[in-house]
DNA sequence: GATACTCGCGATACCAAGTATCATTATGAT
DNA sequence: ATCATAATGATACTTGGTATCGCGAGTATC
């Protein structure tokens, strides 16, 4: 434990670990500072990239690691491609713009219970959904003439 | 045009390629028939491998041509793995069971005006959206007990 | 039916994202 | 300090898909 003051995302996940009974590696730090640092989605390629000194299997199975505890989520973007952010923790979607390609949380999914009833009305117990919202944010918006 | 009998998914696609101008060919015909012979979703690789006598780059293109045009969409399992099915035409859904791996359409999607709403919140002009359900199937659910 | 124009094909190589293997090393417990 | 082993990093492999390009099969015109 290098005990320098670290960004909260890193910390939390050091104490995830520790609490979860993994090590707490260098890999670890360094994929977790890189995470941190990132602004909007990114690919595990381009992480690994900026971490020559951490292997490239290791960053993945760091980052699935962080998805796993609900650090980090996936981004399915419109072309089908998928892409990592940091994640408000617990569940929400996501509002991607096809024009920026920025991602932007969508918190308080509240679609449960009509989900809910549309499946059960094919016999069908839904425990849970994927959602995207693709659209234009309001940068990527011509002007919007008054009305 | 070999004018024999044909399942209607091929001849609606034959029928879009000539309408479209684009060629009929042989390999169009093979790919055509493999999916409407699918039962569920599959993999394009599986596919091509039903086709010993079409190339796989082949197979991929005419797979990506009949998602463009509406015979085909793509279906997103629990995992992060895409697969292909034939499409219902028209905006849908899919309940996808985690235990069989079954996906179902769910038709008739009547999220867009909540969802609209919800991205107006955040000044975003939502375009579309993809979503996947999963859960169980009544088939893979153990005997409900009678409440 | 023959001609010509060109789209689409198949072979191949390539790419992107991720996983399996395994010898070596660093971590954390004692 | 010692030790057991989880984790790493190098490497190879897998899966899903795309770029290239010479060649052959579709289609339109005659
Ligand atoms: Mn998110
Ligand atoms: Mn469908
Ligand atoms: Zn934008
Ligand atoms: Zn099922």
């Amino acid at each position: 434990m290098i005990a320098k003051k670290q960004h909260p995302l890193v910390e939390s996940f050091v104490d995830r670990l520790e609490a979860g009974g993994h090590r707490v590696t260098g890999a670890r730090w360094a994929v977790a500072r890189a995470v941190a640092r990132q602004r909007g989605h990114f690919a595990a390629d381009a992480l690994a990239q900026e971490l020559p000194g951490v292997g490239r299997a290791t960053v993945f199975r760091n980052i699935k690691l962080m998805v796993e505890m609900g650090f980090v989520c996936r981004v399915l973007l419109g072309d089908g491609r998928l892409r990592y952010q940091i994640s408000h923790r617990g569940h929400h979607h996501h509002l991607i713009c096809s024009d920026c390609g920025r991602s932007e949380d969508l918190l308080g999914c509240d679609l449960d219970s009509i989900l809910q009833d549309r499946a059960a009305d094919h016999d069908f117990a839904m425990e849970g959904h994927w959602l995207e919202v693709y659209g234009r944010c309001r940068a990527c918006r011509p002007q919007e003439a008054a009305a």
